[in-house]
DNA sequence: GTCTATACACTGATAGAC
DNA sequence: GTCTATCAGTGTATAGAC
């Protein structure tokens, strides 16, 4: 009555669970040090097992980073993916802020993790950029274009637009540390993720509704 | 006739000078890397020299890396110290914003080191940002509040607003590989700086004009 | 699967010849 | 002031006992 499909594999369930405790760890180190900068002594001390027993599930540095990396600039882009044409320009755009704004309350190491990459110049990643995220700004910005050209958002840059929710959103994971500093005490707690939301939805909305002439 | 009115203290002009080339190599190698992940050798050979020889000049990394943050915090805020209460706010914002995106653009090494900084939690460093900086941002958002009650500015949170400055001006710096990938080679060149100066003031200008109701 | 021990390259920093 | 040589410590990675 047993049989032996559970282990037609060298990949068990435990061994998933332990890179996972171990991508984990990573992800914590790399954001704040980056690549270079973090060690593989200090990941296993993370992930609470030894350095030989952490090589033993991944068999180098550059090993654990690269897929850190890969599932990061995925999950990333899926906001400006869901970006609807036939929706309603406006609501669209703020929506996608918004959900930008959360990856960046969320998720901030990964945000982190990713702007280390690009600090460094983002080697082995630049032709992705260059690609498949390129190609996918391109397809936005059409979209973009052709709300500005039907007269339902304010005519400008579409790809500086882009830029700069980007960077607006992101500021708030990469230079946290910052944010909290100048809030201080009184503003500084997580409602500062409100207050940027509603910052930022004036920002755009207003800046980016048609002028009525 | 001749003075040793010339070398009165151990520090002399070719000694200076020797510091300068060190300070612009480590510029280079720690705006890339951060702190941890750059190396003394690495500095050496950018600095043209052997490793015991820089380590003449500077005796420890630290010392290297320590006065250009120091050097880059003040640089990075006299734009903002400028910001004249007494001026027309819009211009006077606008103008805060050009000139911040031109230090994106002729300082990206400086931005670069800045956002490492933050990036691994600005150890060492974030007494100033909760003092000194906290306390210029706090007097100019008083100035920016005192032109919304006048009406000359549209309502906002000028915290907020001062940050999306931040992170929209040194998003041109810190991921200017990523801008590049994304624009190509044809509105990638030196012109992304003009398209992004004129963007932000559509953005910020258009967003900030108090509304006439 | 996990550990100890270890190989071997790199890094920060110093000593001492020139 | 600049170099070669060197040291102690850390870092990545592997071997082999358990």
């Amino acid at each position: 009555m047993t049989t032996d499909a559970e282990a037609p594999r060298p990949i068990t369930r435990i061994q998933r669970e332990k890179q996972e405790v171990i991508l984990e760890a990573a992800l914590d180190v790399f954001s704040q040090f980056g690549f270079r900068g973090s060690t593989i002594d200090q990941i296993a001390e993370a992930a609470g097992m030894s350095k030989p027993n952490l090589l033993y599930y991944f068999k180098s540095k550059e090993d654990i980073h690269a897929p850190l990396l890969a599932r990061i600039l995925d999950t990333w882009l899926e906001p400006l993916r869901e970006m609807d044409p036939d929706g309603d320009p406006l609501p669209e755009i703020q929506s996608y802020i918004r959900r930008k704004l959360e990856m960046s309350r969320d998720f901030p190491r990964e945000s982190r993790l990713f702007a280390n990459e690009m600090l460094r110049g983002a080697p082995g990643f630049y032709d992705i950029l260059h690609t498949d995220l390129k190609d996918l700004v391109d397809e936005k910005v059409k979209i973009i274009k052709g709300w500005m050209a039907e007269g339902k958002v304010a005519k400008a840059d579409p790809y500086h637009l882009i830029f700069s929710i980007w960077a607006t959103t992101q500021h708030y994971a990469d230079f946290d540390i910052q944010v909290k500093a100048v809030l201080g005490r009184e503003r500084g707690g997580e409602g500062r993720f409100e207050d940027a939301a509603r910052f930022l939805d004036q920002l755009f909305l207003h800046g980016l509704s048609p002028k009525k002439r």
